[in-house]
DNA sequence: ATCATTAAATTAAGAAAGTTACGGAAATGA
DNA sequence: TCATTTCCGTAACTTTCTTAATTTAATGAT
């Protein structure tokens, strides 16, 4: 009744935890030899996440399909809860926002239930954004939700819980989002910056792939780094910003406020009218931009705007020693010569590519897939974070928020 | 005789170390209460750290100048010890070699005991560095060591304890070096990059700042990145080369053997090249860059050079999310202008400018104290690294390797 | 059919490293 | 001289891990 210490091995059951979402199926022996602990320990944990409903035993008749020569007791074999959608996932975009529900088993490619617009010319967003969520709320249901993932664009601060910076959707700087969010559904709420959910969604996808920088195309362009199989993140706000690298001799004004930032030259927009220029002022699109490239092939301007796009990526690649670049979103929608010669321009800046090869790959968005491994990193496991420096943080702290006896 | 887990609580003990390298001096109920963990935990690891003689107590008539006021019983007071050379620092430039003796608590500028020079066509330079650095050791001697830190030009793989590649110092690839030095003093031997060093070394001395990216500028230019007080390394042994980020236009081949990298413009060589083609081919030296700048400000060609360095240093902070640079080197030697430049380009480029200032401050290099610093973390510290994702492994590595009974 | 074999899961016992609680030690000030 | 305050060490206890032993559930051979 005196030591109230933080709650049994976090770190093991998060490790459990993202294990069985990598393997997908395992038993409790897999995990444990897996991960390096012994069997009690792997058992008391999943036991304990069997009772709370984050894991399913699954019957051997589902799984009997595969030809099984083992030799004694077969595992009890795991998954995590796929039939019930504990987890929400809302998106944020620049008019229309989605909602789905997810199961924690779920890594699926993106599939919305709900989805609203906002006018651009509302006079209160905020209010109205709220109005629309609720009824989302009421067709999508959720009831035993452990919390709501929302994924925005812009800068998050993760400390606060709150946008920091949205050049593209203002009102959400001032408003609460999480505030509001928590109103309709009454559970906990994580801001995710859009790209890093894109990068866990891509890391959940491909299991192997465990360090590596994604960079998405859009509307803008951002950028997640993932060290280790973990998000690159520190105590402060701001990370990925890559399409803000300025680019040398570029003068084009960017959304940010400032001059030359690579977004401006590879953005959606900034392509389009990169184009535009290229057609003498005449209106394009962005089907017309994917047939002229694929009757010429890759015009100059196109080219000299990847190789900035590349500089930056290449910057960034020899900073962090990464060897592997992802590329999602609209410049994967181009004909292959595009994401080929932003390759090897990549390959050409990389310190890496010296001594191996250097990747630079198109992949699907995987929006849920991420926020999904969020929701599980950090909603799942009840305590918070753990911090090195001082391991047994904040025990003093929970004895005077919850005290015992 | 059955359980044999990793030694006691290594975070914990780390993570005083590192406290008490911060603070310089400190009693057991300070370094209790600042880490947050309990006086009797703070007391045993202070005991045992004093019994293997890595602290030392102060006597109160040390400390006795410091008018005090305190109320109780005062507590004794403990820092690293300073009484003894219990490291060795080597740090292998391009020609020279320095060798010195650390102790635990040194946090000084650089000073270095002994040094030799290694002639530039030597047929077998390994066997003839071995050889000088025997004698060297003969002179300096060094009993008790915890260990021998080498910081090294190049690219280190931490893992490997090796030089991956090494531009300027070629036979340090083929060379293990650690091996070498094992072989002279018979104790622990980290390879170090030398960037990695002098970014530790300023956080050594600067506690407070906890998060920046250091750029080094000399025969080439290079960086390191401090997250959190600890430096970003991932398990890729490159990291930190932002002296090889391509410049958008440049044509300069470098040593590396890519072309357009930035340190061909802002390295010492770099510089001096841009000068005298700006000079008409005259040969020019440093001291007369200095005077010219000067004499007649900044020119255009250094301004422009600058702007390149600025833009890869600005990605990098975009990407990781800094706001805080250190320059060290050849360029704080410069008139004040240079900086001034240098760190108006980086606030131009830089995303965290947008929501507060963005430091870009020169500074000495502390190399020794870097090389302390990680000296205690991995030398003072006995067991290895402890992964997130299997917090108690080699345990049962360790019973194979220890079996006690 | 019965039993040995094998591997998974559970139970039991114990070690490590933290905690709180308490008491003695060493200073100051009335 | 004594009350007060703070530091430091000891004792008892808690959590969470481990190893070791046992039980359970399957296969294959006699």
């Amino acid at each position: 009744m005196i030591y109230v210490p933080s709650r049994m091995g976090q770190f093991n059951r998060r490790a459990l935890l993202r294990r069985l979402q990598r393997l997908g199926v395992a038993s409790r022996a897999e995990l444990a030899k897996s991960l390096g602990m012994s069997q009690p320990t792997a058992g008391k944990i999943v036991d304990e996440l069997l009772a709370i409903r984050v894991l399913e035993e699954i019957e051997p008749l589902e799984t009997a399909g595969a030809e099984s020569v083992a030799r004694g007791r077969p595992g009890r074999q795991l998954r995590l809860n796929q039939s019930q959608s504990r987890l929400l996932a809302v998106q944020l975009g620049l008019l229309e926002t989605t909602v789905a529900g997810l199961s924690l088993g779920a890594a699926d490619a993106d599939v919305w239930q709900v989805s609203f617009l906002l006018g651009r010319n509302e006079p209160n967003p905020a209010k109205a954004w709220e109005k629309q969520l609720r009824r989302a709320a009421a067709k999508i249901g959720g009831s035993n939700l452990l919390g709501v993932l929302l994924s925005v664009p812009g800068l998050v601060d993760d400390a606060q819980n709150r946008i920091l910076f949205s050049p593209n959707i203002h009102w959400t700087e001032k408003a609460d989002l999480a505030a509001i969010v928590r109103s309709v559904w009454e559970v906990p709420v994580l801001l995710v910056q859009e790209e890093r959910a894109l990068a866990l969604g891509h890391h959940a996808a491909n299991p192997d792939c465990d360090n590596f920088l994604l960079v998405d195309f859009g509307e803008g362009v951002g950028g997640a780094v993932i060290l280790d199989g973990k998000p690159l993140a520190n105590s402060l706000p701001i990370s990925g910003e890559i399409g803000h690298t300025p680019v040398l001799g570029n003068q084009r004004r960017c959304g940010c406020g400032a001059t030359g930032c690579m977004e401006t030259l590879v953005s959606l927009r900034g392509l389009l009218e990169s184009f535009s220029q290229d057609q003498r002022g005449q209106k394009t699109s962005w089907t017309e931009l994917q047939e002229y490239i694929f009757k010429h092939g890759l015009p100059l301007w196109l080219a000299k705007s990847l190789e900035a796009a590349a500089v930056a990526i290449a910057g960034a690649l020899n900073v962090i020693g990464l060897r592997r670049v992802v590329i999602t979103g609209t410049l994967t929608e181009l004909p292959p010569v595009v994401m080929a010669h932003l390759a090897q321009a990549v390959q050409n800046g990389s310190m890496w590519a010296k001594f191996g090869t250097v990747e630079c790959v198109p992949a699907p968005r995987r929006r849920t897939a991420g926020l999904v491994a969020i929701g599980i990193d950090r909603l799942v496991v009840p305590d918070a974070k753990e911090n090195e420096f001082s391991p047994k943080i904040s025990r003093r702290q929970q004895v005077a928020l919850k005290p015992k006896s």
